[in-house]
DNA sequence: TCGCAATATTACCCTATGGCTATAAACAAC
DNA sequence: GTTGTTTATAGCCATAGGGTAATATTGCGA
C-alpha cells in the first residue's frame, strides 16, 4: 500500500461518525467486539465492518483471546494523518486567506502594469 | 450541518488524492477551475466535482472573477479536523500500546481475585 | 449580437459503503 | 460431542463516489 492508498483508507475510516465513536471508546483500552456493539443500535455485522475499515487503514489491530477477537488502537496512521496535517498549520493559525488576499492583490498589480 | 456531519465531510474530502493535491496547490495562492484541471489527467467535470466536495466540507471557499470563479483554501474546516485529532496525540506521542497492555494486565488480575 | 472561454449540469457508467438477515465457523465448557 | 458464545461471512438492498461525454450556462469582447 502506497503512502497515498495509506492516508485514502485512514481518512476514509475517520469520515464515519461510527468509527470515530469505536476510536475515542478504544482510548479507554481494547474492547471486544460485542463491547463495541453494546453503545450501538447497529447490528454486529455491521459493527465488524467498521472495525474490518479501521483495521484496513492501520488504526486497530487485532488479538487473539479465545473465540474473543479484542481490538487496540493503533498510533501509527493517526501520527500520519497528523503529519499530513501539520503543513496546513498555517492555513488556521497565520490569518492565511488575508495573506492570499495580499498575494492576490500583488498578482492584480502587476498584471495590470502599476509596478 | 452539525459539527459530526462537519466531520464527516471534512474527512471524505481529504479521502481522496486529487483532493488533497488541490488543497496542496492551492496553499501557493488561489486558483482557477482550469488551472486545477492542468496537473491532472481527469476532465474538468471531474475536478468540479472535486471542487464541489471541498466546498462542502468548508476546505475551500469560491469568489467570482468575471466568468472564472477562482477557488480558495479555507482553515476552519482543517482546524477542526486538527481538534478532533488532538486527543489522540497521546496514542502515537506516549507509548500508548504498552500503557493499554498494562491496564489489560491490570484488569486480567483483577478478575482472577490476584488483587 | 455572435462567438469564444470558463464553468456547471445532466445523464450515464461501475464500484464501494453502510445497513440488514441468515448462516457459518471457531472455540469453551460441560 | 453437544451446546452456547463470539465473531465472521455471504447475500441482498439502497445510496454515494468517481469517472466519462455531451450539453447548457454565463459572461467577455469584437
Amino acid at each position: 500500500m502506497t503512502e497515498s492508498e495509506r492516508l485514502d483508507a485512514t481518512f476514509i475510516a475517520l469520515a464515519d461518525p461510527t468509527r470515530r465513536a469505536i476510536l475515542a471508546r478504544l482510548m479507554q483500552g481494547e474492547a471486544t467486539v460485542n463491547e463495541l456493539v453494546e453503545p450501538f443500535q447497529l447490528s454486529q455485522p455491521a459493527i465488524s465492518k467498521h472495525i474490518k475499515m479501521l483495521e484496513r487503514a492501520g488504526l486497530v489491530s487485532r488479538s487473539r483471546d479465545a473465540q474473543r477477537r479484542p481490538v487496540k488502537i493503533e498510533g501509527e496512521a493517526l501520527k500520519q494523518a497528523n503529519e499530513w496535517l501539520a503543513p496546513y498549520r498555517k492555513v488556521w493559525e497565520t490569518n492565511f486567506a488575508r495573506l492570499d488576499d495580499l498575494l492576490g492583490d500583488l498578482q492584480e498589480a502587476q498584471k495590470s502594469g502599476k509596478n
